[in-house]
DNA sequence: TGTATTTATTAGGTGAACCTAATTTTAGTA
DNA sequence: TACTAAAATTAGGTTCACCTAATAAATACA
């Protein structure tokens, strides 16, 4: 039986894994994204690992395997449903559906998950634009880069954003940017990458290449010349 | 800050005290009712204490303070919340819904609580008939009585149970026998207690008295002359 | 290639929440 | 009242999830 412990690194596990795409997951990034200190996070994979739900050696890293690959889709998509019906039915913000979620996920009843996610309308992304496992752990794909890849002139939608942090998605709501944005990239500085965005008709914003980075949209236009 | 498991402790006196009117908590029974052996109560009872939730002697037993007693409603609150949500909005039945609210009360977001209460259409009452106290902590009031205090040709209505375990509900819901169902006492049989009722226009059930002691009606005719 | 820095590992705790077994206190009853 | 049964308490664990400090290994880079 998977506890709720066990399932907090395994979807920590798979947040970095997908971030770094391709790249060894390490004890100590673990270790950063769950607030814990190295040995806590050695001490307990060692436990996974007996428990077949992870594969670890110092050269390789930190992987999923098949029943951890699993697991740790299962609790993705009871993350992101939650986040979903919090938003949708409960009417809480983007910014405030991750905290709450994660207080949420770990309770257990796919029962109690069916029935939220037919009450949000079955939606295949999150309120972050993120994609939600089926419950045999396909994600619904779409194609997204981050804003920070585009070409000047081109115009994109936001489809989603990287990070689920308080801070970061108020600050986008307070310049008025939210999922389904279309966004004009008038210019591109490139001595700091930051990017210059048009939207909502007349609005500008300057953006940071740390926020462009995360935010994640798909060309409107056919034949677009951004880094995809 | 009051901790998870302090809400559970406190809950569960409260629940106690309420059961035995007036009588005093007791270790063991709290024990009994959390599942846990004494001298880790007793423990427990002694940081509850210093923390000034409760009050305890051998002599007088537990008795919650004032803002124990504060802290003890705002379980009650979030749990017979959870309990109608679920009910009401995620149609699960009555006798599934203690457990769940269990791992869902200690959530803590006093918002996700108003807005779950606001969808489930703010009754009174709890899908087992219990009162959902006020964020004030006030308890809308009903009268009630045990179904076994009635006398034959007691015409009444259930307005409650006083056991949410799965076993017994699914044993009511098997005979049909629900919230707001009108019963009518048929016989007494003075030598065990049970209780003959006849509702539905003609079915009929023989209830053991410790049944018909947890089912909480209200008579319909006025001057009738069952115990209160 | 050698040294400095970063990362992983080992060793040895702590505190919380539980437990059992033994003892003491209290309460119920002959 | 004296004895017995039940309840409370004390003493002394265990396990789990965390920690710090010290050491070893790996990596970066001059
Ligand atoms: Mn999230
Ligand atoms: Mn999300
Ligand atoms: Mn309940
Ligand atoms: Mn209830």
């Amino acid at each position: 039986m998977i506890k709720t412990s066990d399932e907090k690194y395994l979807r920590a596990i798979y947040q970095i894994s997908q971030a770094e795409q391709g790249q060894k997951a390490t004890i100590s990034e673990l270790a950063y994204y769950l607030d814990l200190k190295p040995p806590t996070v050695l001490e307990r994979l060692k436990i996974l690992q007996a428990e077949k739900l992870i594969t670890y050696k110092k050269t390789s890293g930190i992987h999923l395997t098949k029943s951890g690959q699993k697991e740790a889709m299962n609790v993705v998509r009871k993350h992101r449903i939650w986040e979903t019906f919090l938003h949708k039915v409960c009417k809480f913000s983007w910014s405030e559906v991750h905290e709450l979620a994660e207080q949420l996920q770990n309770v257990n009843s796919e029962k109690l998950i069916d029935r939220l996610y037919t009450l949000s309308g079955e939606p295949q992304f999150d309120p972050h634009g993120d994609p939600i496992p089926s419950k045999t752990g396909v994600l619904p794909s779409s194609q997204r880069r981050p804003l920070l890849n585009s070409v000047e002139g081109c115009k994109c939608v936001v489809l989603g954003v990287n990070e689920d942090s308080t801070d970061f998605l108020n600050y986008l709501t307070e310049l008025n940017i939210g999922l389904n944005e279309r966004l004009n990239v008038e210019k591109l500085f490139s001595f700091d990458g930051s990017v210059k965005v048009k939207y909502k008709n007349s609005v500008t914003a300057v953006l940071s290449s740390k926020v462009a980075e995360k935010i994640m949209v798909t060309c409107i236009k056919a034949n677009c010349l951004c880094k995809v």
